[in-house]
DNA sequence: GCCGTTGTAGAATATATATTCTAGAATGTA
DNA sequence: TACATTCTAGAATATATATTCTACAACGGC
C-alpha cells in the first residue's frame, strides 16, 4: 500500500486536535502520528520538521481568522470588524484556543523555518495593513495614535473578551460582543471629541495627544 | 562551605529572570543552576521538583500583583483598581511577563504540585472575592452580569492593553492608561443607563439582560 | 511482468532534561 | 575534638522526544 493513507491534512487536523485539547507542548510528533494511527516514518515523509508542521498549522489558521477582519474592512464596518473574532471564535473552537491563547514563541521552539519566513511576513505586512485600513476608515487618519487604537479595538480588546471563555473551552455569550460594542463606540467618540476640541482651538492637527 | 551559598529566593529569582527572558520552557532545571553557578544537587535540596518552583515563582508574583488591586477597592476606588495593572506592569516588567504573557497551565508541565494546592485556591478565591467587591463597589450589585463586566474591566481589558508592551519587553505608553479609563467610564455609563431604563419601565431589577 | 517512485512501517539514535545518588566540606554542639 | 546536620558538588540515571535510517509494499509507466 504505496498509495497514500495520510494527507497532509491529516497531521495538522491532528496536532489541532491535541493542541487545542492539552496544548502546544502536547503535540509531540509521537502524539500526533497515534492519533492518527500513522508511523512517524510517514509524518517525516510529509514535513521536514515539528515546527514547520507547528508553523503551518499557525499560519493556515490565522489566515483564516484574518479574512473575515478583511472582510468587514473591505465592507467599511469598524465595527464588524471588531465583532469578527467573538464570531469566528464561536465557530472556530480548537482554532481559536491554538491562536489566541498562546503566543507564536510559545510553541514555536526555535525560531521560524526558513520555509516559511516569507509567509509569517506576508502575514505581519497583512495584519498591519488592516491596522492602517481600520484606521484610516474609523479615525480619518493613520499616525501612531491612531493605529494603536486600532490595535487596541481590532486586537486587543476582543481577544481579551473573548479569553476566559476560550479557557473554559466555551462559545463567547453574546455579554462579550456588547462589551466590545460598547468600547468601540467610546473610544471612537472619545477620539473624535478630542479632535473636535483641538479643531475648535484652532490647532492644526499632526497628532492628536494623549 | 556548608553555610548557605544560596538562598530559596536565589532560586526564584534566577528562574524569574530566565522565564522573562526566554520563556517559561526555558526554566529548565540546569538553566537556572548554571545562571546561579549552583549545582542542581543544592537546587533539589531546596525544592522537591521544578514544577513546586515554578508554582511558588507563579504564586509569590500573583500575590504581589493582586495586592495593588485589593488595596484600590479597599480605598473604594473602582478606576484606580482597574489602573493598576499598567502602573504594576511599569514597575515589574519581568513579573508581568511571566504572570500575563502565559497561563499557569502552560509552564506548569503537570497538574498543581500537591503541596501549593491550598495556596494556589486562596489565590483564587481572593480572586473572585476581588470581583465581586468590585461589582458591587461599581454596579451595587453582584450577579452574573455585573461580575462578567467587572472581569472585564479589572482583567481582560488591562491585561490586553498591556500585553503588546510586555511582548516587545517596554513599560505601557500612557495611552494604554487612557484607553482603560475611556473603556471603564463607557462601561460603568452603560450599565447605569440600562438601570435606568429598566427603572422607568417599572422593572424589577433581579437581572440586567445584555 | 519489471522497475522506479512514493509512501508506509517502526526500529535505532541523539539529545535534552528532570531527578536521584554518592561524596565531601563547613558549621554548631556535645 | 568528634559528630550530626546542612549544604555544596557534580556524576549517574531515567525518560521523553525529535529525528534518522532501513526495510518493504503498492502503484504507475514501460
Amino acid at each position: 500500500m504505496a498509495r497514500p493513507k495520510f494527507a497532509d491534512r491529516d497531521f495538522l487536523d491532528a496536532a489541532l486536535a491535541i493542541a487545542a485539547e492539552r496544548g502546544p507542548l502536547a503535540a509531540t510528533v509521537g502524539a500526533i502520528a497515534e492519533r492518527l494511527g500513522a508511523p512517524v516514518g510517514s509524518f517525516y515523509h510529509r514535513f521536514p520538521s515539528r515546527d514547520v508542521l507547528l508553523g503551518e498549522l499557525w499560519l493556515r489558521t490565522v489566515l483564516d481568522f484574518q479574512q473575515g477582519i478583511t472582510a468587514a474592512l473591505d465592507a467599511g464596518d469598524g465595527l464588524r470588524a471588531a465583532l469578527h473574532t467573538p464570531q469566528w471564535v464561536r465557530t472556530h473552537l480548537d482554532e481559536a484556543r491554538l491562536l489566541l491563547l498562546y503566543t507564536r514563541d510559545d510553541f514555536l521552539q526555535g525560531g521560524w523555518p526558513e520555509a516559511l519566513r516569507d509567509g509569517v511576513a506576508a502575514q505581519t505586512r497583512h495584519m498591519e495593513s488592516g491596522f492602517s485600513r481600520f484606521a484610516q476608515l474609523v479615525f480619518g487618519r493613520a499616525g501612531r495614535d491612531e493605529i494603536r487604537r486600532a490595535q487596541f479595538l481590532l486586537a486587543e480588546l476582543p481577544v481579551g473578551a473573548v479569553r476566559q471563555h476560550l479557557q473554559r473551552r466555551e462559545k463567547p455569550p453574546p455579554i462579550v460582543d456588547a462589551l466590545i460594542r460598547i468600547t468601540y463606540e467610546a473610544v471612537v467618540a472619545d477620539y473624535r471629541a478630542r479632535l473636535q476640541r483641538a479643531l475648535v482651538h484652532g490647532v492644526h492637527i499632526v497628532h492628536v495627544e494623549v
